[in-house]
DNA sequence: GATGAATGAGAATTCATTCAT
DNA sequence: GATGAATGAATTCTCATTCAT
């Protein structure tokens, strides 16, 4: 019977940690197998290649993601429970697993081209709320995808922030917060409330 | 007085549309002299290194940027205001020069590390406006910093879906919306409104 | 008695046909281990090393066919009849195992070198059969390994093609053609016949 | 003004003997590179990859050993004399460049697969003056692709046991020999001559 | 005995940068 | 000034072989 694997999580632990250090590109796998204790041929018994060790990390909590924001959404009642449900998720996988977070945040803009439509998505979780929230009334008529977008960039911006150094401490505390005001934001019509 | 090197400018634009096609990282000298017509000798006349390229290209438009939002600001007339042209001008800067602006969104994460404060900073533009809001009472107390995070948010991640192709055409006409959903976001207190 | 082990015929053929099909250099042990349905691991237990399995393979039927040939010129009676018996196997050889017969073809190169004089040797066989024609005046006085260069290329060649498709169906038929030609070629002087 | 190349020739000539000496696969790019002085790097700026440089080896050394055996048969007249003309040159480029022409003899099996039909090709060229033959009844009628085989054995069979050692000294002496035994294998029915 | 994870020594290849011409 | 050949270090990846289980 063979030795059961117990380099992978080593693997994968070491690449996210250095991977949010020093970046992709900026992080060779032979760091990768140095800082995880394997030899660099281990490393692909594991993943096929580089990319899809990448591949794999980003994709895995992509998708963990968008389920976990899927079950907290069908889980409130409202469009905006809903959406402060979301925000709190949001928020919450930030504080908890703040080094996976700033991987997904910081590594997107290559791996996203990489996503299928079929993938559980959290843009498109939350995308769904808004849209339903439009239809039930509960959000007035408007362009669906650039009220997705506010309500993402309104979450995600304070955790890049956070990210950054500029927002210290926990950031579920500001979840009530930041779910009023994108309530706000969305519920705003364009013209409404000038003075 | 000698006729300015033309080949500057090639290779700037080059560099600009290969990096942002395909990554820096992915991105090699050879490939930016290629595609401005220029030897790869010849690159290194004007620029230092490949990071120094780089570095020029993100810090000169940075810079740039920020102080387009800083006059905009100055010559609007209360906070609100203040936010809404600052808005317009991000959103018409992307529709102006949508190749630059999804430079700085997507090689940002690696450059922004070496912005020194004394650096004119967009975000510190907004933040500045955002916090004589709050001291001058058009804004409710609350975390500057926060406040400031959503306010970019709700103006950045439309950039970033356009950017993606998730928003289609130009972003200038949702100046209004988004203005007007910052302006609800920042004067909402966390527990107004709800039913 | 102990059953054979089984996974060593299994080894051997897959290693055969991997060898012919991508090449000694282009075939890893685990395409070997994989195609024979066997683990790396017990690829090492009936062979000591790659080089151990080529030369195995390559050693075992070169003098297997080295042999086949000695019997079949020895049951032949005279010079012409012995060469003839011996295109017949050669041609017979390839139609009945092609793949063994390819690969003894295309991996000789850097096997030959390995081969011992003590070794049973096809060519060596045929040479024989050449030179004692020579002595019992069958064929003229003539350099007997340029003779023999040419018989061999004579049915070598033809299997050559056959394997890179240029002739197909079974080489066999040709042999009686092959036998003339050869008894022509051996028994021409060089000055005969011309116009 | 740039240098201009000279590294070329030399990494041609030592990839080739290095080729010849240690085979393909057993020659390294490193290996390559020592021997031509010059390093690794320099020469991917001549050749885009090690196949590229064993294929560039092969493709000019073949298409110009075809064009010069087509030069030779065109200039003789008569079946027969065609093909001593070709018989001549094939074991004169043996004798002028030995190297070059075991690269060609034992390197050809993977790269006879990449030869496009429109390439000049030496076998071909021969084909072509049997077939011609036999149309114009020099030869005997006959499966040309047989007789080519057989041919083309015929001669280059003594070179690959010069190759190997089994004969010595220039092969071109042998010209007159080999050209004679190759009609009479051509012109030979397939039972004529028996006792 | 068998397994396949792990090793470690290369292999091919890329690339920012330098510099002779 | 410009060119692009050359460098040399680093990178990704492969693979024959070993060995703990």
């Amino acid at each position: 019977m063979p030795r059961p694997p117990s380099a992978k999580p080593l693997i994968e632990n070491a690449a996210l940690r250095l991977f949010v250090e020093k970046g992709v590109a900026g992080t060779s796998i032979r760091d990768v197998a140095a800082a995880a204790g394997v030899s660099e041929g281990a490393l692909y018994r594991h993943f096929d290649s580089k990319d899809a060790l990448v591949w794999a990390l980003f994709a895995g909590s992509f998708a963990a993601f968008a389920r976990r924001l899927d079950a907290l959404q069908a889980a409130a009642h409202g469009t905006r429970a809903k959406l402060a449900a979301m925000i709190g998720g949001v928020l919450g996988f930030y504080d908890a697993e703040p080094l996976l977070f700033r991987f997904l945040l910081f590594v997107q803009h290559r791996q996203l081209e990489k996503v299928t439509p079929d993938m559980p998505n959290p843009i498109d979780t939350i995308r769904n709320v808004v849209r339903a929230g439009i239809a039930a009334g509960d959000i007035p008529p408007t362009d669906p995808e650039l009220a997705t977008a506010m309500a993402v960039g309104l979450v995600l911006q304070p955790a890049t922030f956070a990210a950054y150094g500029r927002i210290e401490g926990p950031l579920l505390p500001h979840a009530p917060r930041i779910a009023t005001a994108a309530w706000q934001a969305l519920t705003a019509s364009s013209g409404e409330n000038r003075k």
